[in-house]
DNA sequence: AAGCTTTGCGATAACCTTTGCGGACACAAA
DNA sequence: TTTGTGTCCGCAAAGGTTATCGCAAAGCTT
């Protein structure tokens, strides 16, 4: 047999019998006879027969594969998440087609295109840093196809999206920081377009408002999240007259960026600086000191996508779903001047 | 517009022409006039017509779609070589379709089986740490659907694939720890029948021979690449009565648990105890101490491996590449009983 | 003017599957 | 003999695209 695929009609040639009875057959339909219907069982098991998915995407206008749209796929963050979309998906029996945008605009609405005319059957997406527009997804707005959005999210409301608590966990950061007696609080955030850099720095200045700590404009950095540039926004930071006693770092990339900078000012974590991430369980227990961070529960995040992503087909619901972010203290926060290396390590809900 | 999609026939209607008519116009082909074919294509654009890759691949029998196989999505190794993938057949107008076999032989096979449902034109793989049979291969070969391995391999000359140069690596691991000035080197190896296990062991009974050492049994020791096993090995290591002064982990997971192991026993790297690892420049300079490591060249080894599997569609050919690994001394191998923090760090090609 | 080529387009088959409809046959009831 | 009732199976359409072939009208040659 050279052929790689046998069809219905293969099989129907070789029992000298119509395609339909063939396929009647193997999808027990009531008019074809017992012996029939394990004849043709017997022969299709045989020769490795699998209903070809390109015929019944266009019998049924159904291709069974989600679009996955990040910024791009060496992140452990991003990899997580497609890993629980992966999961969800699978047990629907769905597949996903990935794409990077590499953080750019342009390279996202190629994707977006590119996916479409793959004929996914709609999108997931994490923004690019640079998106700064939207009409590429207003397009699937109007198209009724399908879209959730995660962690970058825009158009709410209208789209199902799931984000973290950032508010919240970014006050949680601050109030940490206060409580193990650092004082001067800085925040090195993201683009400005981007939600979750103005929800956690909305969170931050919350938090230093309910610590009573002044709010210093020089203490709100920012950068384009990729670590040279969060580097040198730590740099200047700790330029400052009055440099910072603790930084909260946007993500994991910056929080580890971050510590090279201290580092190469030969500076102590966490006795001369405090440092607290927004980053994954793994890399956190991984680097020294262990990183004090906002744990995701990413797989979890991609998991929820998935499901307002069948949601959204099954039920045209649009939903916003909010997971829960823990912080978990470790060393790298255990407070200023003086190292208690033997302190317990706890954590806060 | 309600449909999703607009087909040629939508455009025929509109425009009071037949088919193939607008089919033929979109194609440039000579037979339609210039008039009729700007006609058509101005209708196509704003209507945002593309064909429909379904009714294509029935019609030419192919998909565009590459199956990729990895133990996980989230370690960076594997993230990493898939973007490489990824970049390959963005080029050559290909999408992936991945499936992770969560190191399962189980789900490995599992996978090839919905990977082929889905008729991807072609398999590229990473093989799970339990597989031990080729069954599951061997069929893609007798169908003649192409088939790449990269990093952990079998069914050799037979199959394309793409490894590390992994005994010379592992050579040289051996020789530079003793060059550092460490005599009783240990490696933690992983799963037999993994051609890097045995690859990587016989360049390191290999080095020690080199460089006339003795080969000691105690100190070849073996785990599943988890991280619970990889610190468990770690541990009998460090349990022995004569304990090694330095550590070769097979690759990134393992030398970061071997990392944790040290430092539970309370020892200090590189002064107590020297460490390198197999792994990827990203995770290395974000420990502490900065890991000594053989790194890989993941992006491009993905690259080729995509690189393969087009050669192996187009022109049926097989062959095999190594991609050459550098090994990157850092702090972590710096030396025995002496520290020497100010030592300016040196690469060995 | 008759026969030829060229130009421009339509009809149809093929790729593979499902499904409504209808046909053929056997057997029982009227 | 006719009608009715199953049982089993084939035909054809639909879904979108392209390639092959065919057809008609127009322009050209001699």
């Amino acid at each position: 047999m050279n052929k790689r695929h046998v069809s219905l009609k293969d099989l129907a040639r070789e029992l000298q019998v119509s395609i339909s009875t063939v396929s009647r057959a193997l999808n027990d339909h009531p008019d074809i006879s017992p012996e029939m219907k394990e004849k043709v069982k017997k022969l299709a098991d045989s020769c490795h027969y699998s209903p070809n998915p390109l015929a019944m995407g266009l019998l049924k206008q159904e291709t069974r594969m989600i679009g996955v749209i990040v910024p791009d796929l060496v992140t452990h963050f991003y990899a997580s998440v497609i890993a629980g979309i992966e999961s969800y998906a699978k047990e629907k029996g769905y597949f996903i087609l990935i794409a990077s945008s590499n953080e750019s605009f342009q390279k996202e609405k190629e994707s977006v295109e590119n996916l479409l005319k793959a004929r996914v059957e709609g999108l997931i997406v994490c923004l690019s840093q640079e998106t700064n527009s939207t009409d590429h997804f207003e397009r699937l707005l109007e198209q009724e196809i399908p879209l959730v959005f995660f962690d970058r999210v825009c158009l709410q409301g209208r789209v199902s999206c799931v984000t973290a608590d950032n508010t919240d966990a970014a006050a949680k950061v601050v109030r940490h920081f206060f409580e193990q007696g650092y004082r001067r609080i800085a925040f090195i955030s993201g683009p400005q377009q981007l939600n979750i850099s103005k929800e956690r720095r909305e969170g931050y200045l919350l938090g230093l408002k309910a610590c009573g700590l002044p709010e210093d404009p020089d203490l709100a950095e920012q950068c384009n999240m990729s670590h040279d540039s969060a580097r040198a926004a730590m740099h200047r930071l700790l330029s400052l007259p009055q440099p910072p006693d603790a930084v909260f770092g946007i993500n994991d990339t910056v929080a580890f960026a971050v510590m090279k900078a201290i580092r190469q000012h030969g500076l102590q974590i966490p006795s001369q600086v405090g440092l607290v991430g927004f980053t994954d369980e793994f890399h956190s227990t991984v680097v020294e000191p262990p990183l004090t961070s906002v744990t995701h529960p990413t797989f979890k995040m991609g998991r929820k996508a998935a499901e307002l992503f069948f949601e959204n087909i099954e039920k045209k619901e649009v939903r916003t779903i909010t997971v829960r972010t823990r912080l978990v203290a470790r060393e790298s926060s255990a407070g200023p001047e003086v190292t208690v290396p033997g302190k317990p390590l706890h954590s806060i809900d």
